[in-house]
DNA sequence: CAGACGAACTTAAACGTTTCACTCTCTTCA
DNA sequence: TGAAGAGAGTGAAACGTTTAAGTTCGTCTG
């Protein structure tokens, strides 16, 4: 893959660049004062409706934009949220950034939005900027449970996701019962032999997963065994061995992305999926229906999720929030073609 | 996939809100002047060192943070900048906007990323809100190739990427190149029979990849059909026809998420890729390596072109920019295993 | 030793809003 | 007829910064 040679060449005309029309000139230019212009602008006060509609109709023809910074200022709303996310290529941040802006946008407000890389240090940095942009709050998918950074955002409303970090609002999903339903589904397909591929174990929500699939798997049949893979497709040996040693008709794996690092490793060492080995993913990621077998998994309503952050968020403006909330949404089983019956021994 | 059901639970304790020091607070209990606790913290101005660690050291202990929306009052920069596209669940978008954040990050500014859901009403709604909080630049994926909001966005400068904008500073990737460069596999791979389905042609990234493509394949072979299709993994009839009618045996698919249609497609009615039909995609989208078999593909390099698109606009705050440049990128093949030689016949 | 100069620091204006408090002019009603 | 009140509008302060212009004081120079 040979590249990154850059090439340069001009094209059509130009535009011009010209200053915006201030409150101040629009009063101006309508004769009335600084006040009232502020006051048709805004519907409020009591302003005649001639003046108004004049006053309206001058702001337009100047092409009159609000400064929200100065807005801001005197009113101590910037109108902006922050949304602090670990990893944006990651597959299932895209959704939950794509619902919390609309969501923002309905209520007319915009959304910085920061990647942290996964590194607690960047968390920190980010969250300092966006506390200095004066954000009116901020959705928080931290990097770990930790609370790192949770001290610097004195007094800004924060919403946590799918993390517990003491003090915070925290909106999650049923883990346990996510875990517990992907083990139903092997079991009720017939499976005896279970295993697990966990995902790293530092997160809370992962372990909860996999946690609540080991009772339910110990309850009704056997664990044949239960290893940890990174973050990754690649798997690491003692993972790769636990598959090849067959002793599990299926498997439950704590994250897609490994689900799929387990399917091609399978077919790779000629082990079929799901006929000889059947496999359940969690978290119904986009990609999960293009995979070969398609993926069957366990889906997270990501997106209301982050809805309902937004709007916890902005419900705090008015109300006093209970911190101690916890809101949890269901998990659900999507059933595809990576799992069947076992074969007959 | 019943759901949606919301619980409710309580957790741990409180944080306390506290309001934010004000740099006339550190000047008051510095003990010194508003100005030069000002220049204390941004380095400016002429302190003795002494009195400037001082003020250091109190805005420290005080937790203070700076006030953007006021600095940006008085300097006219926010801090800001905007990044406005048309889906971010559209996976190439996700790559994009990680590479902005993290070079704006690394000279200090923050990110209002927008998802304008494909409408330019939503573009034009979305370009108003940004400049209303004074970004300090744009970088703009447009829905289509029209100049819909370019005329609102008066004096801020941007930066548009992928489309072609009169009056606007672009930059592209090579898609000409791109497409001859895919044709000139299938046609080195010993195909003489190339099939074209092309994505949506009112866009002009489109057309381009997919001409460039024709024109190579009727130097150098025949060209077997030439469809469209919709954005999108699901094919029109006409498309499916064409590829039933077996009239090529390899096929040029101007975006990978359609040819992850006909890769589907051609396999429902046993087809096999590659051995009977040779499938290229376009964009190299981060799953096209997990589709079975792996998509042969043109990848550009958006990470990239996102940088040097924040460069370009960060370059302009000091330099007057010339608005007519455009910049394009190469691109470069990717092969995996969509690809192989023809069956003789 | 006068004058100039530079270093260190302060004063105050300005950025574009919102909003409280106020004024003015009519109506209305006892 | 006179007071009260409502309706329509204005004046000006305040939000938290930056920065040009000014002040003070000590030191250097000729």
């Amino acid at each position: 893959m040979q590249r990154s040679s850059k090439k340069t060449s001009l094209g059509p005309p130009q535009k011009p660049a010209q200053k915006r029309a201030t409150l101040k000139e629009v009063a101006k230019t309508a004769g009335v004062s600084l006040a009232s212009a502020s006051y048709a602008l805004n519907g409020t006060g009591s302003l005649g409706e001639a003046t108004r509609d004049h006053i309206l109709q001058v702001a337009d023809k100047l092409g009159y934009r609000q400064n929200l910074s100065a807005r801001a200022m005197r009113t101590g709303k910037t109108g902006a949220l922050g949304l602090v996310l670990p990893d944006l290529t990651n597959p299932f941040f895209p959704t939950l950034a794509q619902s919390v802006i609309q969501t923002a946008r309905q209520r007319s407000y915009s959304v910085f939005v920061t990647d942290t890389e996964g590194s607690e240090e960047l968390e920190i940095a980010s969250i300092r900027l966006l506390v200095e942009h004066g954000v009116d709050g901020i959705v928080w998918f931290p990097v770990g449970d930790r609370n790192t950074a949770g001290t610097l955002l004195s007094g800004v409303p924060t919403v946590v996701i799918d993390r517990t970090i003491p003090g915070f609002e925290s909106i999650q999903a049923d883990y346990a019962g996510g875990g517990r339903l992907a083990a139903e589904h092997l079991v009720q397909a017939g499976h005896t032999s279970i295993g697990i591929i966990s995902g790293p174990t530092d997160v809370l929500s992962m372990r909860q997963r996999c946690d609540a699939a080991a009772s339910y798997i110990q309850q009704h049949g056997k664990l044949a065994y239960r290893v940890v893979n990174a973050f990754s497709t690649d798997l690491e040996p003692k993972v790769k061995e636990a598959i090849r040693s067959r002793a599990a008709t299926a498997v439950f794996v704590g994250a897609d992305l490994i689900a799929l690092g387990v399917m091609q490793y399978a077919q790779s060492i000629k082990l079929k999926v799901p006929a000889q080995l059947s496999v359940i993913g969690f978290d119904d990621v986009p990609w999960a229906q293009m995979t070969s077998p398609a993926l069957t998994t366990i889906d997270m309503p990501l997106g209301e999720m982050a809805a309902e952050a937004v709007a916890a968020l902005l419900r705090r403006t008015d109300e006093q929030a209970d911190l101690r909330r916890k809101i949890v949404f269901d998990t659900a089983l999507v059933q595809r073609g990576s799992v069947q019956r076992p074969a007959k021994r």
